[in-house]
DNA sequence: TCTGGGGTCCTAGGACCC
DNA sequence: TCTGGGGTCCTAGGACCC
């Protein structure tokens, strides 16, 4: 058996544990640039605030009925993340740390398994704050629904155990809930068995997998049989190295200018040049790209793909390659409102040895080590590429962050 | 006026090969 | 007049996830 755990409203539940006069008050957090609302409280959610609503649409209903509003704190979520996951591993023998949060935990062997992660949630809450659900089954998208049940239902006390509750609870649970609830079921997907009259889980469950496949993908077949507890979706515990690495961002005001564009894309090239380098990894090709507001008619968008000699790390080679995009790419007179790199053939440092005959050829930065230990001692602004501050205006407006609490000394809660 | 960011996997179709 | 068939690899784009 497996189980899926996650933690309840995870966003808003990190600024309550530091404001807990929040606890029982409606709460959302924003994407970058306060654009639209990505997380919500329960009691948001009860006031009918959608995901991913526009924060200008909903700015006024938010005053009036007094929903306290965060820009996002990426820095405070990533760090209680890994303390929540870090209690959690205890608690299973394989773990797979799904997303920021959620994970899988491989229960095998373990007895008695409400009652273990119901101590799990408890000990959860308690050294990290976050409330969790936990959702049991023998299958990855059967914990995932099992995990929607225990959310949904309040008698469960956010425990979900489909072995326990048995076949015929289970397929009477599954009865009355919507198709599009199966993870990996989007709207495409799920707007299309409506169609042919698959409305529930159920109906899927019991649907003909082979002419499924035929009729969308071998992903649909699969999520069939795991509905059935067959097992396709292996608990994946070994950290893969990312395949590709995107640094994006829409800017706090429109830009038009050439060096505008270039500053904001040093900062990418810094940012991917700090994820290659923190997982061992060269890249070979980058796409750099910029639009302008996607929701205008006029929306334009241009990318170009570069592909490098050698296997680079360096956020100074990156930037070097973005003036010959830019050069390609860039139009005066345009109010970009975006712009972003994606790095893609990445290999990673070990290959270097090994691909003998395959022509790998990494070029390492010298200047990198000095430059790095330069950053460490007078601060990371200490010494920049010099187009890195060409231009400010493309600067993201988040101006409703709460504190760095656990990851900044000026950010501690003071108590008096 | 104001609408996020970072990923993965699958498929169809073209290029290419024998 | 008549112009094959089978396979692999790569890429772009779509769908999905959080």
């Amino acid at each position: 058996m497996i189980c899926l755990a996650d933690c309840n409203n995870f966003y808003a539940s990190c600024e309550r544990v530091f404001q807990p006069r929040l606890e029982g008050k409606p709460i959302i957090i924003l994407s970058n640039n306060d654009g639209c609302a990505i997380a919500r409280s329960n009691e948001t959610k009860a006031l009918g605030i959608k995901m991913g609503a526009p924060y200008f649409e909903i700015k006024d209903f938010c005053e009036t009925h007094g929903i306290h509003v965060f820009s996002s704190n990426y820095t405070l979520y990533s760090d209680m993340s890994s303390r929540v996951m870090e209690v959690m591993k205890s608690f299973g023998i394989r773990q797979e740390i799904y997303s920021i949060d959620e994970n899988f935990l491989d229960l095998t062997g373990i007895p008695e398994l409400t009652q273990h992660c119901q101590n799990m949630r408890k000990i959860v809450k308690q050294y990290t704050g976050i409330p969790i659900c936990v959702g049991i089954a023998p299958t990855k998208v059967l914990a995932k629904l099992a995990n929607h049940l225990a959310k949904k239902y309040p008698f469960l006390n956010s425990v979900c155990n489909l072995e326990e509750l048995g076949e015929e609870r289970t397929n009477k649970a599954l009865q009355i809930t919507a198709v599009s609830e199966v993870w990996g079921v989007g709207r495409k997907v799920a707007e299309k068995l409506n169609l042919m009259g698959i409305k529930t889980v159920y109906q899927l469950k019991i649907a003909n997998p082979k002419q499924l496949s035929k009729l969308f993908s071998v992903n649909l077949e699969r999520i069939i049989y795991e509905l059935n507890s067959i097992q396709c979706l292996e608990l994946e515990d070994t950290q893969e190295p990312n395949k590709q690495i995107v640094s994006s961002r829409s800017f706090g005001q429109a830009v038009s200018t050439r060096d505008g564009l270039l500053s904001s894309l040093t900062y990418h090239a810094e940012q991917a040049g700090k994820k290659m380098r923190r997982q061992g990894l060269f890249a070979r090709q980058m796409t750099v790209f910029v639009n302008t507001n996607r929701f205008k008619d006029d929306y334009f968008s241009s990318s170009v793909n570069i592909v490098f000699p050698n296997a680079i790390n360096s956020f100074r080679y990156l930037t070097q390659a973005l003036n010959q995009a830019l050069d390609k790419i860039y139009q005066p007179n345009i109010a970009y409102k975006k712009s972003g790199l994606i790095i893609t053939d990445l290999i990673s440092s070990e290959d270097e040895m090994t691909d003998l005959f395959d022509n790998v050829n990494i070029k390492h930065d010298d200047l990198l080590p000095t430059l790095e230990s330069i950053k460490k001692q007078f601060g990371k602004n200490a010494i920049q590429v010099a187009s890195a501050n060409l231009s400010g205006t493309w600067q993201m407006t988040n101006n409703l962050m709460s504190q760095k609490y656990t990851t900044d000394i000026n950010g501690i809660i003071e108590v008096s």
